[in-house]
Formats: structure tokens, C-alpha cells, sequence
RNA sequence: GCGGCUGUAGUCUAGUCUGGUUAGGACUUGGGCCUUCCAAGCCUACGACCCGGGUUCAAAUCCCGGCAGCCGCACCA
């Protein structure tokens, strides 16, 4: 039995105050999982960083929106009918099947977009049974993947805990575009929790019931998905699995962005800097450029709505490639969609960059014969008119000498003499359109798994966090070398003084200074100041690097400054090691 | 949701088959001694039979049910 890396990972998550499954004294449930006091900080510190990346640098705001929905909301987004699963069960083997899966098995016909009884008729009418032991199927029951609850005191409006903070962006487009002075393109976020009530989650972290989103939605001209600052990123290395690499099994490819542009293996510079920019995150984080790839979505399992979706994917001994991050060009599905259910415009005005002038002919009504002759229909035969194509009346005119048209269910004739044509000419300042959407959508549980697993590493009997400075929870731990006259005392008095100064800082005497400092490692805590003999004689202290245990002496009154800058990343330990010896 | 395996301190584990004294050990953790730089040593303390029911004079141990974990199947818009 190998032991695996996953496994050491979590025992020291759940011993050290990670992560570790809810509900423990009550046995448990599964798909649920608590962070823990050093679990929450690194949560906090890894969403900052996100929000550093996209809110800060490209400037896309945040929003928050409530997790429980309206039914409507999710109806049109389609969670309510196609989020679920029309299921059947076997009366004999208890076997449990998608009931659409096994019609299309059994007798090949397509039977999306049936509802259950439909379903159910078909599976007794065909007489189709168990594939697996040829009995008897139940009626067909849904399994909706999402946690339904009541809204209200008399609970008459269904509401459901949100599948995914996406739908929370899209349904105040309006407000947002206005926020946005009109322009697009412009992104939202959003972080925050989804629900998704899995029949059976069992990787630990990597599925759970609740869990933590961070979402992009970027709204894009859908002609123009060409990036700004796409030559901010044409130059870095992208590891993909394309759809062609996976069907022809020809291995990953390494290609510069530019190049997975200019190829057309990416669609569009907009997702491709995405993808960039989720894979400087990720490294950002500590995950080695060698565990991650670039997965695409097979046509076959792509959503219908989609029209280029990559997975980001981080390799793991436990589970595999896991996706962490799905980066998508949703096309204008979203907004198109809830702007039928809502009756309300949610397109754009997309101005020309020169207004066009158009000729064309309209069709001008001769209001003193039109009116006497449709007396009260007149108005609403007018506006129905207007929605016409002038060219259309003038060929119906030409061959039927009479143009029909309906309104209302009614119709009404109309001749020649109640028409005049003219050719005017119009200025179109520009058209409305729908945005088509760039979604990345992290999984941010997933990606906390990532770092914890791949930033651990065992050195001998040293095992070790390689968090990166800005993220590693406890920033520097503060020991006196023993626990003798005045040594403890000033330990502490440099903690608070940490502590005052806005650092996580702890202080630990417990032990000898090895074992303190082996407690620290396993936490990646990533610099330890060390009180010793010398800090009495000269008010100097050591600050040890976690990586490669080195030590610097400094003066105490510098350590403040010095720790800010390791912290923050502007200096690395090596310098401050430089510099001591010149 | 189905089937198989498993469930003893924070962790690893002995004991379970064959029911019987105060559930034993190691590591970890807290306190103390020692210790002037990387999990040393000594003393000391805390800490467990997954939950519920049944059988029995007696259940960690046998039986039933539940829950959780692992593996396989199914599921994963």
C-alpha cells in the first residue's frame, strides 16, 4: 500500500485545524466539511488574493447576492428542469438508472424535454426493463440536485439554495450595466456559497454538498473577443489537452498563448487570458506549472449553450486530474434566456463607430382612408405595421394586389390605395445586442485542497507547507531559544508587538526550539524569530526561512519592516542573506 | 441509491474469531525538570471501544438497525 500524499496532507489538515468533516460528534454527514482556525485564515488569504487578481488588477467589482433563489429565477436560468435527473429505479435489483439514459439505450430515440409521466408511459409502453437484470422499473421520479426550501411563513414560494453564484450576476444585468456606464466589455464577481445535493459525494474536499465559489462574468461585444492586454499574456506557456489531443490520445501540448490563439486551438483572446490568468493564480499559489493542464470539453460534453469551454485541471495521487477551475464562453444563453422569462431587455447598445445611414422604403399609411376603414382595430393595425418590412407589403401588393395582415389572432386586408411608399433615409447610431458571457468559476474548496496537497513536502523527518508568504495563515512565530532569565519575556513583548503591527503571530515556548520550529514547518508558517543570548547583548534577533532553515541576525528594531516586506513579497530571504554577508 | 470491507484517545495500534479484573502500548498534546538553534532525554497529567436496540449474570467482543469512511457500480445540467 502506497501511502499517499493525500493522506498525510489531511491528517495533518484535520490534526492542525485545516479542514476537517462537519458534524463529527453527530458522526457526520457527508459532503459537508468545516474549516478550521487555520483553514478559515488560509481560505480568507487565498480569496483575497483572488479578489487582488480580478477585482484590484482587472478591475471587475464584486457583488453579493442571497444563495436562496425563486423558483422563476432558476426556471429560466434552467436548474429547475434540466438540473435535475428523471431517475428510475429496478423493483427487482433496486438498481437505480437515469430513466431518459435507458430509453435512449434501449430503443434510441432522443427523449429530452419529456416530463416524468411522459417518461414512465414510454418505459411501460415500450416495455422496457432493467438493463442490468431485466426486471421491472418504477415510475420516473426526479432527483433535482438542488436543496429545495420554502420561502415565507405560509411557504407557498419555492425557493432553492443556489446552484452556482453565476445566476446572481446575471439577473441584475441591467443594474450592473448601468454601473458600468453602458460599456462593454465589463466584468462582475462574485464569491460566495453553492448548493448542490450530490446522490453520493465521497471525495472528501473535492465534492461537497456546500461549497465555495469564486465567479467571473465578463461581458463581452460578442464580434469583438479580442483582449486589451492580450499581450500581457501572449507569452506564457499554456499546457493543453485539447479536444483533438484527447480524441486522437496524441498527449498535452505546450503552446505560448499568442500561438493557441493564431491556431485557433483557443477560440477567442478573451478566454485565452483567462486561461492565463487562472494559471498565474494558481502558480501564485504555490501549485507547480508541472501539475496543471488546460483541459477543453469535448463537444459531446459541453453544455448545448457553450461554444468553447476549458477545464483547468490539477493533478493529484488521490483523485487524478481534478477540475478546479472551468473557464467558458457561455455565449449569450444566460442573458437571452432570462430576458424571455423576465420580459425585461437585457441587451446592449452597441454604438457604430460611425453612425450608418441607411435608404430604405417604409410603408406610410393613408390615414384618411385607413381610419374611416378600420375605424377602432386602426391603432393596433398601425403599430403592427410598423414591425413590417415596407419591401414585404410592396411584393405582396405587386403580385395579390392586397397584403394581409394579422393582429391579434384577427387579420386584416389591406389594399394598395391605403398605402403610400417612401424611400427615407434613417441614421442608426448603432444596434442592441446580447452579450455573450467569459466565465471562469473557481472552485475554491478545490483549489485550497490543491495548494495544501502540492505545497506539502516531506524533507526527512521534516515535513513541510510550502505556503507562499502572503498566504500562509500564521505569518511568524516568535520563540525564545530557551526558556531562561529575561529571553521569554522579550519573546513575547516582539509577538505583540507583531501581533499590534497587524502580523499572525504566535509565540511558543513549549519543547525544545527543534520541535518548535518542526510545528511551524508543518504549518507553514513561513519565518521564525528567534530571541537568543546575543539579542541581550547586541538587541539583535534571527529570523529563520522555513525552506531551507536558514537564519539572518537583524537588529530588533528592523524586524517589523523586514517581516512586512518578506510577507508581502517584496523582498525575498535570500536578499536579506546577501545582504548580511556584504 | 445498491453491493463488499471497515469503525478502539488527536494519530497509529493491541484486544474482537473463543463475551469475564481497572481496555494495554507508542507517538502527539498540556504542566514540570533539563537544554544556548532544528521533533533528544527524564517526571507527570489529560485522553478512546461510532450511535441505537437486542441476546446474556456479564458485550469493545455475538446479533439487528442506523451513521460515517474506503472500494466497486450508478450518478456528477
Amino acid at each position: 500500500m502506497i501511502i499517499m500524499k493525500n493522506d498525510e496532507v489531511m491528517n495533518i489538515a484535520k490534526k492542525r485545524g485545516f479542514l476537517w468533516s462537519s458534524f463529527e460528534i453527530y458522526a457526520g454527514v457527508a459532503g459537508f466539511f468545516d474549516y478550521g482556525p487555520l483553514g478559515a485564515v488560509l481560505k480568507n488569504k487565498i480569496m483575497n488574493k483572488w479578489r487582488n487578481y480580478y477585482v484590484v488588477r482587472e478591475g471587475f467589482y464584486e457583488i453579493e447576492s442571497p444563495t436562496i433563489m425563486p423558483e422563476e429565477a432558476l426556471k429560466a436560468s434552467g436548474h429547475v428542469d434540466h438540473f435535475s435527473d428523471p431517475m428510475t429505479e429496478c423493483k427487482d435489483c433496486l438498481e437505480v438508472f437515469r430513466a431518459d439514459h435507458v430509453i435512449k439505450e434501449t430503443i434510441g430515440s432522443d427523449v429530452e424535454g419529456l416530463d416524468n409521466d411522459e417518461l414512465s408511459t414510454i418505459l411501460s409502453d415500450e416495455q422496457i426493463c432493467c438493463p442490468r437484470c431485466g426486471g421491472h422499473l418504477t415510475h420516473v421520479w426526479s432527483y433535482n440536485l438542488m436543496f429545495q426550501t420554502l420561502i415565507g411563513a405560509k411557504g407557498k414560494k419555492t425557493g432553492y439554495m443556489r446552484p452556482e453564484t453565476a445566476q446572481g450576476i446575471f439577473i441584475p444585468f441591467k443594474r450592473l450595466l448601468r454601473f458600468y456606464r453602458n460599456k462593454l466589455p465589463f466584468g462582475v464577481v462574485q464569491l460566495g456559497k453553492a448548493y448542490r445535493n450530490e446522490i453520493s459525494p465521497r471525495q472528501g474536499v473535492i465534492r461537497l454538498r456546500e461549497f465555495t465559489q469564486a465567479e467571473v462574468e465578463i461581458f463581452v461585444d460578442p464580434r469583438d473577443k479580442t483582449h486589451p492586454r492580450f499581450q500581457d499574456v501572449a507569452l506564457d506557456t499554456l499546457t493543453l489537452y485539447s479536444a483533438e489531443n484527447q480524441s486522437h490520445e496524441t498527449g498535452l501540448i505546450k503552446l505560448s498563448a499568442g500561438e493557441a490563439v493564431k491556431e485557433g486551438v483557443i477560440s477567442s483572446e478573451m478566454l485565452t487570458y483567462q486561461l492565463c490568468l487562472a494559471g498565474r493564480f494558481l502558480k501564485d499559489l504555490g501549485v507547480p506549472e508541472e501539475v496543471i493542464r488546460f483541459r477543453q470539453h469535448l463537444p459531446s460534453e459541453m453544455a448545448h449553450y457553450a461554444i468553447d469551454c476549458w477545464d483547468v485541471e490539477v493533478e493529484t495521487d488521490r483523485y487524478g486530474w481534478i477540475e478546479i477551475i472551468g473557464i467558458a464562453d457561455r455565449t449569450d444563453f444566460d442573458l437571452k434566456s432570462h430576458s424571455q422569462h423576465s420580459k425585461e431587455d437585457l441587451r446592449v447598445f452597441i454604438e457604430y463607430p460611425e453612425p450608418k445611414t441607411i435608404k430604405k422604403m417604409v410603408a406610410k399609411p393613408q390615414m384618411s382612408k385607413f381610419g374611416p376603414l378600420f375605424k377602432g382595430d386602426a391603432p393596433k393595425i398601425l403599430k403592427a405595421l410598423q414591425d413590417v418590412d415596407a419591401s414585404q407589403i410592396a411584393e405582396s401588393f405587386e403580385e395579390n394586389e392586397m397584403y394581409e395582415i394579422g393582429v391579434g389572432g384577427e387579420f386584416y386586408k389591406l389594399i394598395p390605395d391605403l398605402v403610400d411608399f417612401q424611400e427615407v433615409e434613417e441614421t442608426v447610431r448603432g444596434e442592441k445586442i446580447f452579450p455573450h458571457v467569459i466565465e471562469p468559476s473557481y472552485g475554491i474548496d478545490r483549489i485550497i485542497y490543491s495548494v495544501l496537497l502540492h505545497c506539502y513536502q516531506e524533507d526527512g523527518d521534516r515535513t513541510l507547507l510550502h505556503l507562499p508568504a502572503d498566504i500562509a495563515p500564521v505569518e511568524v512565530n516568535v520563540f525564545p531559544l530557551v526558556n531562561k532569565g529575561p529571553l521569554p519575556e522579550i519573546a513575547i513583548k516582539i509577538k505583540d508587538q507583531m501581533r499590534a503591527d497587524g502580523f499572525m503571530a504566535e509565540y511558543d515556548s513549549s519543547g525544545t526550539i527543534g520541535r518548535r520550529y518542526a510545528r511551524s514547518d508543518e504549518i507553514g508558517v513561513p519565518f521564525a524569530v528567534t530571541v537568543d543570548h546575543r539579542t541581550m547583548e547586541d538587541n539583535t534577533i534571527t529570523i529563520r526561512n522555513r525552506d531551507d532553515s536558514n537564519q539572518v541576525r537583524i537588529p530588533v528594531e528592523d524586524v517589523y519592516q523586514v517581516i512586512d516586506d518578506l510577507i508581502k513579497l517584496k523582498i525575498k530571504f535570500e536578499d536579506l542573506e546577501t545582504n548580511q554577508g556584504s
